[in-house]
DNA sequence: TCCGGGTTTCCGTTGAATGGAAGGCAAGTA
DNA sequence: TACTTGCCTTCCATTCAACGGAAACCCGGA
């Protein structure tokens, strides 16, 4: 019942984590859960082609390979791509933290980010997951998908501040309204000292594509400006990603 | 003789490029050089851990856990996101298409490109690979290159527009000048009706890793205010990533 | 000098990858 | 409706490459 050889190597690239982006040899034997000398063999033929990269240091880090096949996802990519000038525009307007966010199974994924010429302490990587119910955009991406995953993530509300929200009754309570209002708003759930409002993207179909949020270290009289400067954006977005749809596939 | 099971796999992955975005699975099996039956159990494996997703119409793209390893890629990710906000102001401060290319081999590979809100004919995808002596940033990456490259490209000056230089004496002219001056331009030698112009982006140790350029319709008298442009932001570029260098690596 | 951590090589065993062949399926054609 | 064509999928007997324990190796520190 051992895995194949292809999920194994797979895998190994698993590993690595917005927190480890550069592992040993042993690293990722460890964290892929096989034997030195297999990781060993594997790792050399995922290096040769490229896959991954050594650093003088001996460690591994992900290799310009799949940095390349990243950029050809289309989904992705393209949203990405697409959504950049009006993450500018955005922060332009409100010089706050910019975060553009897929749903990735129960957590957000956070595809894009822009905190301007200002070093903020980092609370989201680009390529870091964050949880659903604590987030803006989490919020966003929780009201607009499928219930299930709605069911699921009610169902394990970990506490990350004082003021996480973790009864499902009042998670559904607010996620109602998010519905109703169209933008989802977050104070110090996730972390102390911020803010956040989110509204989502929605792809040429109106389908709910992604979510576009800002963050903020208090949410004043400001809250009616940021929706509607954050509603401009994902409409400018939506607008794009429809102009290149009709181009986009030849 | 046979290529090991990993390294087909990634065979499959390599099948993809920037004007194959989506691909059947009998092209995969084609483009990788193996029989159907092995692609498609192959492609099973990746698709089932998220490396290729299946679009409706069973065409097979680039999936989401790729895409996310990609943003893991400390080089190209880390430089993406510190230039990312400099290529806006270089926008701003131009309206010119911006792009960002590192050298892969003896091409250019773009990994971002900034147009605005314009829908400017799409020249360059970001991913995609141009020739290094018809364009900017490649006579950029050329003139801070390994001489092996330099000698490489030399070698073999494909013609693109009536304008493009094809004679190694001329080219090499030119990369001297690149060296002395400090930026590089073109004059519609990529596509008629572009000129561009480019600038070395360094490292933290000083060290050229990727090249900044813009595109405009015409080389006018601008060509000094759009070098100085240019060099603000490479320098904003290189600061950035000297001040994330020593926090990066925990 | 010896130790402990990693890395690399070796090689006999074995079980998983292989791919030809045949069966499906859907669209286009007579 | 029957025939063709071009996909995708499943099957399974063969075989060959993956496996991983063991031992050597390398290097920095005590």
């Amino acid at each position: 019942m051992s895995a194949s050889v292809t999920s194994r190597a797979l895998n190994l690239l698993g590993a690595f984590d917005p927190d480890h982006r550069s592992l040993t040899l042993s690293d990722l034997a460890r964290r892929a859960g096989m034997p030195i000398a297999t990781a060993h063999r594997l790792v050399g033929e995922l290096h040769r082609w490229g896959a991954l990269a050594r650093l003088d240091s001996g460690e591994y880090v992900i290799g310009r390979r799949l940095w390349d096949l990243g950029l050809l996802a289309p989904v992705q990519a393209g949203l990405r791509q697409a959504a950049s000038p009006f993450l500018h525009d955005l922060y332009g307007a409100t010089l706050a933290t910019v975060h553009l966010a897929v749903r990735d199974g129960t957590e957000a994924l956070y595809i894009d980010r822009l905190s301007g010429h200002v070093s903020v302490p980092v609370v989201s990587k680009i390529g870091s997951r964050l949880p659903m119910h604590a987030t803006g955009v989490g919020k966003v991406l929780l009201a607009y998908g499928p219930d299930q995953v709605l069911a699921e993530v009610l169902g394990n509300l970990t506490r990350v501040t004082a003021y996480t929200i973790t009864q499902p009754a009042r998670l559904l309570e607010q996620i109602r309204r998010v519905r109703a209002d169209g933008y989802a708003t977050t104070g110090e759930e996730m972390s102390l000292g911020a803010c956040s409002v989110a509204v989502p993207v929605r792809g040429p179909g109106g389908e709910v594509v992604a979510a576009l949020g800002i963050v903020v270290p208090e949410l004043r009289r400001d809250k009616a400006r940021l929706v509607a400067a954050l509603r401009v954006a994902a409409q400018g977005i939506t607008r794009t990603l429809t102009d290149s749809a009709s181009a986009q596939w030849k």
